[in-house]
RNA sequence: GCCCCCGUGGCGGAAUUGGUAGACGCGUCCGACUCAAAAUCGGAUGUCGAAAGGCUUGCCGGUUCGAGUCCGGCCGGGGGUACCA
């Protein structure tokens, strides 16, 4: 593509016949910028519409994956404002977070600088996109003005209850010392130091997620515009229990040991099936026993030096130690099972002890076989009363036997029948288990949001008082050595306390980064100096009508944002409880890899074809095709947006993204596809020069070809419109080129003239900039972002004739055109007389006729 | 292991939700324009067959007048998740 000279700065080089991204693009974004065309306007009388994508973490530079995503929300906005609504499409920047501080360990460099730098670049190259974006709310969570208000939400929570500070397992990385998520544990290591991760008790800040696991898991049903697979992901993340919680008493407990031990189960049918009962390594009743036994204290040493990688937990034997307790059968008093202490049983589930059912849970079968328990049948189906348990436990439905009162119920009527004998003889209650846990949000890190909170040694946690925020991070800290740097800091976390004025420490940890994200929506709907938001105004956008981003968020981000919201609801501070009524999930961006003969990983641009094989373009030494994977630097496979934009544009490059692959699967970028979208949007400008000289008349009465051309543009306005609502924008896309098609062979009409601005402004959300060019090459007034959005005629839809698909025995044999609406009995003989039928049927009548009206005809001779 | 999703031409993918499979794009081939190239334009393109016609939506079965679509069972690919009692 050579950029020719341009005759000057004119808008619309009415004589062009090509146009030229590199001199429009930038052009066009200016004048949107100067006439702050996408500004959102909160007072707005229009219908309000807020379109968000997910904000990015200010890695350095944009990726396709960003411009996908981008793009797609782009189009929305545009074409609700196109639509009449006031929309608020905003961007900001998830900014604090360990890849500044790893930076700034490597690179000698303050986080926030690199941070900012980062900002600066990413802004700019999200610019050359041409996205109609808001940019007066723009915000960075690592603003102190965003994260002291994020400190005055946190205070509020701490007020209203929703707040906890308690003992805590956590994984520690000796080597970095700091405690890293669970995603950050690869196969017992820390992903950056390697040292192997171990299981420490710290005291943590915890948000109360759990008091509202009810709640966010019932009204996932309501959020009827997510993806199933996401509010599964959820449902199975929050994991509901019923069951029952019930009390075993310790049969002769010697001193020191309590006299009765909590277990949960949801098979409370099977407790006639039990032979043991088992408490975790961290059960307090582990610890007493513990106490008075080296072996045991060995024991639960062995077991917490096991890595928690799901692999060596899932190759991990199970095993136990027997405290030479038992405790006392609730339903049969004669009857005593022994305690262990178990490696598989888990502190933070149920109350971190359970009741063995060998024959019908697995992991108790395991551990029965392991230690010679019995291994009694309690359920079973007809005729499998005698079968015995072999290796693996009978999980499936059937009729309760060996159990004294609940021989012959059913599984589920045993459940009830156990849990009403318990609660009216009070050894235990029905209830209902989460999987969920509090969100520990303790963080010992330096680039994140300073918790507001003063230790005193008088006072204990005392709040830092509102009118004190924020509390800014320290800007003078080196990064020499790994730690806490807000706790080595040497003046930093000395304050007087609150309450008494004596001396006292801050809290040095900072929150999770998720925290950030949490309710960063909120402050883009409503940004108040004096205060996280105003209500009126946030509810005025929000919920999100449309929110999108990748799959990897489906249950972090998303179920914190809903907790979040929902806590900030049950404080009154706002109105809404879920804050995306649409979600959309899409699809990554992938490129094929290439291998050298040495096996190394080569860049796109370091590879040719060189007829079907793939070459090397320095030395042409044969190149491996590798799998198709997500754009990624390890394997080379990455194109970077800034360079595309340069070649072809921010149209080809938004075009491409959009068509082809549905936006919910991943889209393989590739050279041929981004020069087809090259040559749609030059096409796009050679379809609206045929508008250049307008016919004149009427373009619905202009028969034959003009009116077959209306007819068209209107089922394309509306094919389009509704693919753009749905998201489904390679329908969209096809149907712009089927329209395009028409226009180019359509002969001048005023339906053609008509056609071609109709699809200019259908394509004006996805391919902006050459829009706007044709719009002002045309002579329209105004930008095309605000012209209206074409509106189709429904009696230009329905054509007056219809082609019948004629089968016989359900297999094509015919086609006829036939007026729409024709009664059946003139359908049926029209088609029977058809040469064709004649002949197969061989005039016979049909034993039977099935008529589709407008569609089809089926004749079973 | 459990849960979920997906298998349609050489490729990405359409298919009004049970009604003419393969829209649209990419690629390929043929042709036009050109001194030539690029760009552009016209045509062909699931498969077998000269044609008539047959076959065809991962495989096997079922329901139905009719199945890519619904049901059952396999095979293959992808994702999520896990000692959750």
């Amino acid at each position: 593509m050579t950029a020719e000279a341009d005759t000057g700065a004119s808008a619309a080089a009415g004589t062009e016949s090509r146009f030229d991204p590199a001199q429009a693009d930038g052009r066009w974004q200016a004048r949107w910028d100067a006439e702050q065309t996408f500004r959102a306007d909160s007072s707005s009388p229009k219908p309000k519409t807020m379109v968000l994508e997910m904000f990015p973490y200010p890695s350095g530079r944009i990726h396709m994956g960003h411009v996908r995503n981008y793009t797609m929300g782009d189009v929305l906005a545009r074409a609700r404002r196109m639509q009449g609504h006031a929309v608020l499409h905003p961007m900001g920047w998830d900014a604090f977070g360990m890849p500044a501080e790893n930076a700034a360990m490597e690179r000698k460099v303050h986080p926030g600088d690199w941070t900012r730098a980062n900002i600066a670049a990413m802004r700019a190259q999200l610019k050359r996109l041409g996205l109609a974006i808001d940019w007066s709310r723009e915000f960075a969570t690592c603003d102190p003005e965003y994260y002291g208000h994020e400190q005055a939400l946190f205070l509020d929570l701490f007020e209203a209850g929703l707040v906890d500070r308690r003992d805590a397992w956590v994984n520690w990385d000796p080597v970095d010392n700091t405690v890293l998520a669970n995603e950050q544990v690869i196969d017992g290591r820390g992903w950056r130091s390697g040292a192997p991760v171990e299981r420490r008790k710290l005291t943590q800040w915890f948000l109360k997620i759990t008091a509202f696991a009810d709640e966010l898991a019932a009204d996932l049903a309501s959020l009827d515009q997510w993806p199933d697979k996401v509010r599964l992901m959820q449902e199975n993340w929050i994991g509901k229990s019923r069951g029952l919680r019930f009390t075993f008493a310790v049969d002769a407990p010697p001193s020191g040991v309590p006299a009765s031990l909590d277990v949960f189960t949801t098979r409370p049918d099977t407790l006639f099936g039990a032979s043991f009962a088992a408490v975790a390594i961290d059960h307090p009743l582990a610890a007493t026993v513990a106490a008075g036994s080296p072996q045991a204290q060995a024991f639960i040493a062995d077991c917490r030096a096991t890595g928690t990688a799901a692999s060596e937990i899932e190759t991990a034997e199970k095993k136990g130690f027997d405290t030479g307790l038992s405790v006392v059968h609730p339903l049969d008093a004669s009857r005593r099972l022994p305690v262990f202490i178990a490696n598989f049983v888990l502190m933070d589930y149920g109350t971190g002890a359970i009741f063995g059912c060998p024959a019908h849970d697995q992991r108790d079968l395991d551990f029965a076989r392991k230690y010679m328990l019995p291994v009694p049948r309690v359920v079973a189906l007809p005729g499998e009363e005698q079968t015995p348990i072999g290796d693996e436990a009978y999980t499936g439905p059937g009729r309760i036997i060996n159990s004294q009162f609940l021989d012959g119920l059913e599984v589920e009527a045993a459940k009830a029948e156990v849990i009403a004998r318990a609660e009216a003889q009070g050894w235990g209650q029905g209830t209902t288990v989460f999987r969920l846990r509090d969100w520990g949000v303790s963080r010992q890190r330096y680039w994140g949001t300073p918790i507001p909170i003063i230790h005193c040694e008088a006072c204990g946690a005392v709040p830092v008082p509102k009118a004190d925020l924020p509390v800014v991070l320290p800007e003078d800290v080196t990064f020499d050595k790994p730690g806490k740097l807000l706790d080595i800091h040497p003046t930093w976390k000395h304050v007087p306390c609150p309450k008494c004025g004596k001396p006292a420490v801050r809290e040095t940890d900072t929150l999770d980064t998720f925290v950030d994200s949490s309710w960063y929506f909120i402050r883009f709907a409503s940004q108040p100096a004096d205060r996280p938001f105003d209500r009126a105004e946030a509810e005025s956008w929000l919920p999100v009508a449309q929110y999108i981003g990748g799959v990897e968020h489906a249950i972090l981000h998303l179920l914190y944002s809903r907790f979040f919201t929902r806590a900030l609801a049950h404080m009154g501070q706002i109105g809404i409880t879920e804050p995306f009524k649409g979600l959309f999930t899409q699809g990554m961006v992938t490129h094929e890899t290439y291998r050298s003969a040495a096996g190394e990983w080569l860049e796109p641009g370091a590879v040719r074809k060189q007829g079907d094989a793939l070459v090397e373009v320095a030395t042409g030494a044969p190149v491996d095709l590798g799998r198709i994977e997500k754009m990624s630097k390890s394997k080379k496979n990455v194109v970077d947006p800034d360079a595309i934009l340069d070649r072809y544009g921010a149209d080809a490059a938004r075009w491409f993204m959009l068509s082809d692959s549905p936006p919910e699967r991943d889209l393989q970028w590739s050279l041929a596809g981004i020069e087809g979208a090259a040559r749609f949007v030059q096409r796009l400008w050679r379809v609206a020069l045929l508008a250049k000289d307008p016919a004149t008349g009427d373009p619905g009465s202009e028969p034959g070809a003009g009116e077959a051309l209306t007819r068209l543009t209107h089922k394309a306005i509306d094919g389009i419109t509704n693919d753009i609502d749905k998201l489904q924008f390679n329908k969209a896309v096809a149907r712009a080129y089927e329209l395009s098609n028409a226009i180019e062979k359509a002969a001048p009409s005023v339906a053609r003239t008509e056609a071609a601005h109709t699809l200019l402004r259908l394509v004006a959300p996805m391919v902006p900039h050459v829009a706007e060019e044709a719009w002002a090459m045309l002579g329209q007034p105004g930008l095309i972002a605000d012209a209206p959005w074409p509106v189709a005629d429904p009696a230009l839809l329905v054509d007056d004739e219809v082609t019948y698909a004629v089968q016989v025995n359900g297999k094509l044999r015919e086609t006829v055109v036939l007026p729409k609406g024709l009664p059946r009995a003139e359908v049926e003989a029209a088609v029977m007389a058809l040469p064709r039928i004649q002949e197969l049927t061989a005039g016979a009548p049909p034993k039977k006729l099935i008529v589709v009206p407008d569609r089809l005809v089926n004749i079973v001779p």
